[in-house]
RNA sequence: GGGGCGGUAGCUCAAUUGGUUAGAGCACCGGCCUGUCACGCCGGAGGUUGCGGGUUCGAGCCCCGUCCGCCUCGCCA
């Protein structure tokens, strides 16, 4: 080793010893006589001192030294003089008297300093990455990472679950999101796709008796990027046999009360609160809804349907839907452009039709709408949005999926504009008992809300074929602050019931058999009753961390245009590789 | 695929209504400084204002196109 100490662990207590450290040269400040430098390394941070009295051979290393040089520094630990220590370093009541430095790599100009207090633009801290990475805040979070995945894997350990790898070259499925291909130099013209989720594996270990399935896995989904989405990405993902939801959520709660505690030092109580997609989606127009805050929806449909203004009656008596969110005490802050930037908004994003609003002032109810109303209509409005002076009413009048999609927008961007709740705290919950069948309307057939071997609730069993919009599914989806950072089902683990499934699905029974043969095989043969979860592992560090993107908490993460910026991949390929796969390029690649 | 914000020195930013030589801090180069800790001080160098076109007497600023980054809608079983 060349270092006896890393530059975090140095205190009074190593006094006079003579050490070597290593590390990067954070700050070299001269002043004539000696020189001060912060050597820095992934511990900490230690004051090196060129004395006074040094040789001039030393002197001469030390007036090299510039940002980032990584040097190796020998010297005696001394104390500080009094009034001189540093309570912001570990190591700030102590220094190292230099004997010798010896520069083991000198370091060019840098695009950016990784010391600074500014941080660089994203994309050169995606191009320069290893500088990025030398940052504080960069290591910070990747040691959360770490800590986060190792408390994990103690956890399950502990609960009896083994770890199990499954593939990475798999089968495309052509449900749900688009796959990452992979082609097939041996077969000529077929392909291997990346796996979206262990899924299928997992159950397949189920019915192979491993009844307790643990895998933090790598995950490929070729769909657009987001704040929170990257295109490959970290599941945690598990599987049980001989359970149902609540075991499923009940270890889950253990693992988060686990993770919350040893992380944050943060006691939850369990259970974490549940609630059903219907209610989420009545009370926040979601089904991942952040309950740090209040700003429910209210229904005020069978109140426009007393009304006689035409917007909110039309819109009730066509079976449509007027909601609204009561925003309190914010008639000072919304201005009218205000108000005009969130009609702007909810008309752009969400395609609604509209806002309308009005605000309760001290003398009545007022704004462009008001008028339409009876003095015993606004009573009514009172009470129903429990108004007091200086709140505003938001409405949206629309079909149900409009006015979830636009008021949960209003409701979220209003929570962080007016700062409605606190950004350190941590709520988790559960939403459940999901719809089983979505109706995708492009197509006009039934689609699998979460994926196709989900089973439905016992009681809505009955209802498959009459009516599927009614039928439940046992699917649970865990939420952290509004953000959605794992779902789950019970799986199918009977064959008549798969089919039925598939059946509603549009989907033959020929059809099933060639693309999920070997499920439906591994099902006839002894498969136990199973489930499982997979949470987000990137986004679940990016919410411990108090992070508000998850590149931040990914060590070489691409941009929203699914580039690495610091290799340049995707890129072109040799002729000859894509010979040897059998490919040819439809439209040539335009050199950059 | 749609919408929004941004791109000016190596980095972070400024530049009035379109106006004369595009500025500052940090970094870089040279020098000074006896205890600094984002040290300080003196001096120097550094610019295809993302790229291409247009309007104009004149464009960093206005218009069109394009590239890149970020946010977002669609998409993400």
């Amino acid at each position: 080793m060349l270092r006896t100490h890393t530059c975090g662990e140095l205190t009074a207590k190593h006094i006079p010893q003579v050490v070597s450290l290593c590390g990067w040269v954070e700050r070299v400040r001269d002043m004539g006589q000696s020189t001060f430098i912060v050597l820095r390394d992934r511990y900490g941070k230690t004051q090196l001192v060129l004395p006074p009295d040094a040789s001039n051979a030393l002197r001469e290393v030390v007036k090299q030294l510039k940002f980032e040089y990584v040097i190796r520094a020998t010297g005696k630990v001394a104390l500080r003089p009094a009034g001189q220590e540093n309570p912001n370093l570990s190591t700030g009541e102590i220094e190292l008297h230099l004997e010798s430095v010896e520069i083991l790599n000198e370091c060019q100009t840098l695009p950016f300093l990784p010391s600074s207090p500014d941080v660089p633009s994203e994309e050169s801290r995606l191009q320069f990455r290893y500088l990025d990475l030398r940052r504080d805040s960069m290591q910070r979070s990747l040691v959360l990472r770490s800590q986060i995945t190792k408390k994990i894997r103690d956890y399950f350990e502990r609960q009896g679950f083994i770890d199990i790898e499954t593939p990475i070259l798999g089968r495309s499925t052509p449900e749900g999101a688009r796959d990452y291909l992979v082609p097939s130099r041996v077969h000529p013209g077929q392909f291997y796709a990346l796996p979206q989720s262990p899924q299928i594996y997992k159950q397949l270990m189920m019915i192979a008796g491993y009844d307790r399935y643990v895998q933090i896995a790598r995950c490929f989904r070729d769909e657009d990027l987001r704040a929170d989405r990257q295109p490959e990405f970290t599941q945690l993902d598990m599987e049980m046999s001989f359970v149902d939801e609540n075991d499923i959520m009940g270890m889950i709660d253990g693992l988060m009360q686990h993770l919350a505690r040893e992380v944050l030092g943060l006691e939850l109580k369990l259970p974490l609160p549940r609630m059903s997609y219907d209610e989420a989606m009545r009370r926040f127009g979601h089904d991942a809804p952040d309950l740090r805050y209040g700003l429910e929806i209210i229904d005020l449909t069978a109140w426009a349907k007393t009304t006689d203004f035409r917007v909110f009656r039309g819109t009730a008596d066509a079976g449509n839907y007027v909601r609204a969110l009561n925003v309190k005490g914010a008639a000072e802050a919304f201005s009218r452009k205000r108000i005009d930037e969130l009609t702007t908004f909810v008309q752009g994003d969400f395609g609604a039709k509209g806002l309308a609003w009005m605000r309760l002032e001290a003398n009545g109810w007022g704004g462009p709408i008001a008028k339409n109303f009876t003095e015993e209509q606004l009573q009514s409005l009172n009470k129903l949005v429990a108004a007091e002076p200086g709140d505003v009413i938001l409405f949206v009048a629309d079909s149900w999926e409009t006015s979830c999609r636009t008021l949960h927008g209003l409701r979220r961007r209003l929570g962080a504009e007016l700062q409605l709740y606190d950004p350190k705290e941590m709520n988790f919950s559960w939403v459940v008992r999901f719809p089983m069948f979505a109706r995708d309307e492009e197509e006009n057939r039934w689609a699998a809300m979460h994926h196709p071997f989900t089973a439905p609730l016992d009681e809505d069993l009955p209802k498959l074929e009459s009516d599927p919009s009614g039928v439940r599914a046992k699917a649970y989806d865990l939420v952290l602050n509004g953000f959605e950072v794992g779902g789950g089902t019970i799986r199918i683990h009977d064959n008549p019931v798969q089919q039925r499934v598939f059946s509603l699905l549009g989907m033959s029974p020929e059809e099933a058999e060639h693309r999920f043969g070997f499920l439906l095989g591994a099902l006839r043969y002894g498969a136990p009753p199973h489930g499982g979860i997979a949470l987000g592992v990137d986004r679940l560090v990016m919410l411990f961390a108090g992070l508000d993107n998850i590149r931040d908490c990914i060590t070489f993460p691409k941009t929203t245009r699914a580039q690495d910026l610091m290799t340049d991949a995707p890129n072109i390929v040799d002729e000859r590789q894509l010979d040897e796969l059998g490919l040819a390029l439809k439209k040539q690649p335009t050199p950059e």
